[in-house]
Order: C-alpha cells, then sequence, then structure tokens
RNA sequence: GCCUCUGUAGCUCAGUGGACAGAGCACCGGUCUUCUAAACCGUUGGUCGCAGGUUCGAGUCCUGCCAGGGGCGCCA
C-alpha cells in the first residue's frame, strides 16, 4: 500500500516544478517537503507547512500555497485540498478511497506496509549479547525487547534480517564461572566449600551443581574448572535461549569471540591498522602527561601495543594488546565489526547499553583505522532500567532489591512470571532508548483498565468475538458494500493507514518505540467506535450488518499486524 | 574536569522547526436488555529545568548555567 505522506510530497515538488516553469515560482533547487498529519481533525488528513519556501521563491507563504495548490496533480486519493493562512497546504482523504482500502487491508494480511526501502538488501541486528555467566537480567532484556522489534520492522521495511548473538566465553569470568560452579558440585558431594568473594554467589550455580550430581554422582571429583566453564555456559546458554524464546525471541546465529582469534582475524586486523600507520609500542599513550607516565612507571608496566585512536577524535589513545601480550576486549570488537561490515550488511544496528557508549566509539574510531566506512553500523543504545514500586509510605518510588525473595525481580524469567510475556514487550518497548525505564512492576501485575498491553489486546479479541458470533449467527460479509461504511468507521481506516508511515520512521530513525505509541492511539480510536458501531444488533439491517463486518476483518489485520510487528501475542479472547 | 543521555500536568511518559502543547495513571461524576464494561462519556490539571540567542515561527536548533543517570581501565 502507498505512504500517502510521500504520493502528497511528491505531488507538491511536482507542483512547485510546474509553477517554475510557468515562470510565477523563481527557479530553486526544492528542498525537502515534509507532509504530516496536523494535529487537529479541521485543518484536514496531511499538512504542508509552504512557509519553508518564503524564503526561497522570494514571495508571500500564502501565495506560494496558492500557486501549489492549482499546480497540484491530481490524487487518487485527495478530494479537497485547502490552503490555510499563513501558508498551509492542507489535504483531505476521500471517503471513497477510504472505503476501497478497507478490502487491501484484508487482502494484504500480514504484508500490511510490507515497505520496499530495504528490497534486496541485507540488515543485521546484534542484541542481547550477554556473556553466558547467567540468566537474562531486566537490563538485558531491554536490549533483546528493543533489538527484536528493531529486527521486525527493518524485515516490515524489506531488509532480509539477521539476529545475532555475540558472546565470549574466553575471559576471565568464565573461568571464574567453571571454578564456582566447581566448588558448588563439590558442596553437593558433601564437601565443606567456601565460595571466597569474586566467585560467583547466584543461586542458580546450586541448581546447576545439583543437576551435574545427579547425573554424574561424584565421577567429576577430579575435574578441572575448564570441564566445569564448558558445563556451565552449555546450561547457561541453553537458559538463556529459553529465557529469550519465553518472550519470542530467537536468534539467528550466535558468535563466537574465540572464533576471532582461531580464524586469525584478531591479527590481521591489527596488521592493517598497523600497515595503515595507526599503531605504536610503547609503555604509555603517545599523549601521556607526566603525571600518568609516573603512574604508569609505577606500576612497572613493559611497552603495550597502542591504536592511535586521538588521529580519529578519541581523547586518549587505547591499548590493543597488552603488555602481557593478550589483546584487550577492544581489538577483537573491532575485528569482529570489521568482519560485520565485510558480510556485506546494508544496516547494522547494534543495541547497547549506555555503559558501552565509549567502547562503541572506539569500535567505530578502528574501523576507519582499517579503511572501512562503518556507516552500516548503527548504535542504539538504551539508559539503564530499573525495576520499581511505589513505596506508600515514604511517597516515592524505589528500586526492587535484587534477592531471591517472592515478590522480587531480579531476571527476565522473573518479570515474565510475574507479569506476562505481552506485558514485558510492550513495557520495555513503550519508551524512548534515551530515557532511562522504571519498570513499575506493580503497575505492570495489576490487570486492569490502567494497563495499556490489554487496552491495545483487547480490541483485537473484540474484533475475534464479533467473528465468533457472527459464524455461529451464520452471517457473513459476501457481496458488502462498504459505502454503507459511515464516518466512525472511516475515521479508523483514516488513522490505521498512518502504520506505513510509522513503520518507515520507526525504522530510518531507528525508533521501535514509536510502535508502541502508535498501537495505543490506534486503539484509542477504535474503543469508541467499536462502542458505537454494532454488527450483531437487532436494528442493524443486514446489509450494513455485512460492511460492518467487513470492516472489523480490516481492524483485526491491521492489529494483528501491529502486535505481530511489537512481538506480542494477538490472543481470540482474553 | 571531559564526553553523553535526561529534565514537558500530582505520577509515568509521547511530541518530524509549524496551527490552540498531548496520552495513560491518579482524582471527581456518569454509562451495560443485544458482538466481553480489561470498554465508553464527561470534569479537573502546564511559567515545556533557568537565562540568553538564531528564525516569519522554538518544547524541538545554538550557547551558558542548574539538577539527575551513565561513561571516562594494560576489565569484559
Amino acid at each position: 500500500m502507498k505512504l500517502l505522506n510521500k504520493e502528497l510530497e511528491k505531488a507538491i515538488a511536482t507542483a512547485i516544478r510546474r509553477a517554475q516553469a510557468a515562470a510565477e515560482l523563481p527557479e530553486f533547487e526544492i528542498p525537502y517537503i515534509p507532509v504530516s498529519p496536523p494535529r487537529r481533525a479541521d485543518q484536514g488528513d496531511l499538512s504542508y507547512p509552504a512557509m519553508g519556501l518564503a524564503k526561497l521563491a522570494r514571495r508571500k507563504p500564502i501565495e506560494i500555497a496558492n500557486l501549489i495548490k492549482e499546480r497540484l496533480p491530481a490524487l487518487e486519493f485527495s478530494c479537497a485540498v485547502e490552503v490555510a493562512p499563513p501558508g498551509f497546504i492542507n489535504c483531505r482523504i476521500a471517503d471513497d478511497y477510504l472505503r476501497r482500502q478497507v478490502d487491501n487491508i484484508i487482502a494484504e494480511g500480514e504484508a500490511l506496509f510490507q515497505l520496499d526501502i530495504g528490497a534486496g538488501k541485507t540488515a543485521q541486528v546484534e542484541f542481547v549479547s550477554a556473556n553466558p555467566s547467567g540468566p537474562v537480567t531486566i537490563g538485558h532484556a531491554r536490549g533483546a525487547v528493543i533489538g527484536d522489534a528493531m529486527a521486525r520492522l527493518l524485515e516490515a521495511a524489506g531488509y532480509a534480517v539477521q539476529r545475532e548473538y555475540y558472546y565470549n566465553n574466553a575471559g576471565e569470568q568464565m573461568v571464574k564461572l567453571g571454578e564456582s560452579l566447581r566448588l558448588r558440585y563439590l558442596q553437593q558431594l558433601g564437601e565443606l566449600v567456601d565460595l571466597q568473594a569474586g566467585y560467583y554467589q547466584g543461586e542458580y550455580l546450586v541448581d546447576v551443581a545439583a543437576e551435574l550430581a545427579a547425573e554424574r554422582g561424584d565421577s567429576l571429583r577430579d575435574s578441572g574448572w575448564d570441564y566445569f566453564r564448558d558445563a556451565a555456559e552449555a546450561r547457561m546458554f541453553d537458559w538463556i535461549k529459553r529465557s529469550l524464546a519465553s518472550i519470542d525471541i530467537a536468534h539467528d546465529a550466535f558468535y563466537n569471540e574465540t572464533s576471532l582469534f582461531e580464524s586469525g582475524k584478531i591479527w590481521r586486523a591489527l596488521d592493517t591498522m598497523r600497515d595503515n600507520g595507526h599503531i605504536y609500542e610503547s609503555a604509555y599513550w603517545a599523549g601521556a602527561d607526566a603525571d600518568e607516565i609516573a603512574d604508569v612507571s609505577a606500576k612497572g608496566y613493559q611497552p603495550a601495543t597502542w591504536f592511535r585512536s586521538t588521529t580519529f577524535g578519541d581523547e586518549k589513545d587505547r591499548v590493543m594488546v597488552k603488555s602481557d601480550g593478550v589483546p584487550t576486549y577492544t581489538l577483537p570488537d573491532i575485528a569482529y565489526h570489521r568482519d560485520k561490515l565485510e558480510r556485506g550488511y546494508a544496516v547494522a544496528v547494534n543495541v547497547l547499553g549506555t555503559d558501552h557508549f565509549s567502547q562503541a566509539q572506539v569500535v567505530k574510531h578502528g574501523l576507519r583505522a582499517l579503511g572501512l566506512d562503518p556507516a552500516p553500523i548503527h548504535v542504539i543504545f538504551n539508559q539503564m532500567v530499573r525495576a520499581v514500586r511505589w513505596n506508600e509510605e515514604r511517597g516515592e518510588y524505589e528500586a526492587v532489591k535484587q534477592s531471591k525473595r517472592a515478590g522480587d525481580f531480579d531476571t527476565l524469567d522473573d518479570l515474565v512470571e510475574m507479569t506476562s510475556a505481552d506485558a514485558v514487550r510492550y513495557h520495555m518497548l513503550a519508551r524512548s532508548p534515551n530515557s532511562q525505564l522504571d519498570f513499575d512492576v506493580d503497575q505492570v501485575v495489576r490487570q486492569s483498565n490502567e494497563n495499556p498491553v490489554y487496552y491495545i489486546q483487547n480490541a483485537y479479541v473484540r474484533c475475534a468475538g464479533i467473528f465468533r458470533e457472527a459464524r455461529e449467527r451464520g452471517l457473513d460479509e459476501a457481496g458488502a458494500d462498504l459505502g454503507l461504511l459511515r464516518a466512525d468507521e472511516l475515521q479508523f481506516i483514516r488513522k490505521a493507514l498512518e502504520l506505513g508511515n510509522v513503520i518507515e520512521q520507526a525504522v530510518v530513525n531507528y525508533e521501535p518505540h514509536k510502535l508502541a505509541f502508535f498501537a495505543h492511539e490506534l486503539a484509542a480510536v477504535f474503543h469508541p467506535i467499536y462502542d458505537r458501531v454494532r454488527v450483531l444488533h437487532s436494528e442493524v439491517p443486514l446489509d450494513t450488518a455485512k460492511a460492518r463486518l467487513r470492516y472489523y476483518r480490516a481492524a483485526a489485520v491491521v492489529f494483528h499486524r501491529l502486535l505481530r510487528l511489537m512481538g506480542m501475542s494477538a490472543p481470540e479472547r482474553m
């Protein structure tokens, strides 16, 4: 289906060119023509402020608007174009066009507003990417929801999308995890072992240890930490995948950082950076002042391998290979993103917490040092998330403590168990990634009319209820005359047609949260109309009932598409 | 100190340089004899953190302050 604002933008540009050809307007390069729905209904359905052309055209805005109106090509969806002071061009969508869209929406079904922005191109979304040392936390969950919604949006925009999970199972943390599990296992065998500070204290390792003891008895008593690390990793990944699957998220690929060492890609990246003159060996960075040098001397560091990232605007050069010969995290990260770019994605979205901000900048500097253009890579930074609940006594929100006490929340599993997968997906999505998120667990748990999750899903449920009842009564919409639809129903269709723009905007601006807000707005248009527009009512004539049934078929398609784009379920009843 | 995000109704938050700043919750008052009332209708509520600037036009862009979060490692 067409994006109407794009059609009008093109038409206005054509009108300007025609006016220029007729010497009614001077020659100038036509700027971007922003067309958007105005705030108020009496200002039409689509609007363009021609005031922006006043300086270029050296005419009064109202005159420009009138000239454009006169030269505007015929639009299949428009019946009325009006000019309003000081220079708005307002366009109203014709009722007949809206009626025709009912059938178009039904015909498109799950492909509703499938765009061609990314046709023939590939995109990648890298998200979650938590190391397999523990369960998915609510912090990871936010990135998971944002990343998956972004992937679904990119698919809707026409891209072939790959979902990737990047992880590291070779670091010091995984050694600790293995050792922690070994000690927990020995505890299962009845040995008195103390888990000292620095080890993983989480109860979940006790469960894993109990499973191992049950399956293998004491046969692992003399196994080393590496055996337990592998066992822990395998079980943690199972758990992570299960948790993500519970909110309908699945990755296509798991990319192990270790493979970058095994393939030699890390050292090849370093060599290229060195060939390009961005690498040097030194005990301290090239711009170090006397204090820093003294500090380094005190620590007795041997020379390390540095990346001259200051060349690309960094405030300080970065170590790539430590003096002990082991690369920092940054070098494999650069090699990984080089690999990503070489895989040829037109768009590579990376969902990260803001604590990775500096790191992401250094990676981009590194890619430039490799002679690559990092433009396809776009990072969505999401701010911190914490579970909170209202404290009545103190009159303020406070963070829910991380503990295993009943009613407290720490992991995605806890959150899903206490609320629902749909609630988690909606509330994690319905906020700009840039804003800190306080997840009000009590509000989400409350299954009442204050919960937008049910408000949106109920729109679909109400449609499904009508279809069920209609089937029982033997009513179908064969031969429906859509001319019987009135202003109410057309108002909903008008709003539903904005979905295409919402998808487009969400994709090009990397703002998946727009989907959640639009869903709520659309439901707010739907419900009042549902109250007024009955189908199975004794006073509704048969032909009107058929037309309305067809209208609700279209509404159901829109809500189903919207809910699936958000990764939420579309229940038939609640 | 530097970088970055945030500051909009009592609370949680939307808001493409455009028209009279929006929604949910909370508060108050109404609405089920017909497809589920998890809904609908109505009322109340604003110096868009502060001060300048750019612009025909600023919640939106720029500068400077104030407040809060995050980051500034030879950790990952």
